[in-house]
DNA sequence: TTGAAAGCTAACGTGAACGTTAACTTTGAG
DNA sequence: CTCAAAGTTAACGTTCACGTTAGCTTTCAA
């Protein structure tokens, strides 16, 4: 065994279809190093794992519901692969100074994050506020036209 | 005065630079029906508003915060156009038949544009909550070396 | 074993959202 | 009035995020 680890069972069609993607979109994604096959079959094709497809779902997610570009979204999944790594590395490694600096790393990537997630949804509760206050105002008029009607 | 609104006072580099855009996107928009001008020098300059450097603003926050394409902005600044319209021909009119039809229509394109944020609020949230579940997951393994120092 | 379906690489094409350049005109402070 | 700075149109260039096509290979159900 060289590669190819167990889970990685998926042909490049599935995850396509699964994530609602075009195959080249994948192979592109992989071009910038943004999600690669955990495998290859012995003919070479692509061996997708359930993480890999995880990630293009949160590829796709990034992309939509934030409006982040693939280069932003490359520096948010590496952040998230360090955070697994460490993850891993925290189980193996006994020494409680070690496992010390990667709780501080954790977090300050895991922060990073959040107040960027925060700064975005902060100006969308703003804009959505506005949205409701004009929704008001128009149930406002509504009521002020039937009350001079029933006068 | 066949046009030039008396508010009609920026020129097109004062409006880039208070945007944050170049003069090429300006023209770009204008090009779309995005923005136009609210007027022009005699000699043909651009000449715009407060109004208009609000709704430059206000694309780039459509752009920028919730990721929407300038085709999919097109149809939402044309709404928010058509609830002014509104709300000034509400004032001339004088029947009460109108105004209620104009009440429904300004009501029908609030209430999409609400809907469509609060989709996408919810679905930050949610990516907010995964954050922060992380963040209290970091926080305890913290807590765990900690007291296993103590022991 | 076979052959249609799926995958592979490599390369060119495309639409959106501007950037850049050219050649010319207008503006406005001094 | 002047003239440098700013503006104008028109056209071509560029980057991102894929789409599409070509030519060839691999997979896998029958």
């Amino acid at each position: 065994m060289i590669e190819a680890r167990a889970d990685a069972r998926y042909r490049i069609g599935e995850v396509a279809e699964q994530a609602g993607v075009s195959t080249r979109t994948l192979r592109y994604y992989e071009e910038l190093g943004l999600v690669s096959p955990a495998g290859h079959s012995p003919g070479g094709a692509r061996r997708y794992s359930d993480d890999d497809l995880a990630r293009v779902l949160r590829i796709r997610e990034l992309q939509q519901l934030v409006g982040f570009n693939l280069d932003e979204i490359k520096t948010i999944v590496a952040a998230e692969r360090r955070l697994e790594e460490i993850r891993t590395e925290f189980r193996a490694d006994r020494s409680p100074e070690r496992k010390r600096q990667m709780i501080a790393e954790a977090r300050e990537i895991n922060d990073r994050l959040r107040a960027e997630m925060r700064e975005k949804q902060s100006r969308l509760e703003t804009f959505l506020a506005d949205l409701d206050a004009r929704a008001r105002l128009i149930r406002r008029r509504a009521k002020e036209l039937d009350a001079a009607e029933h006068a």
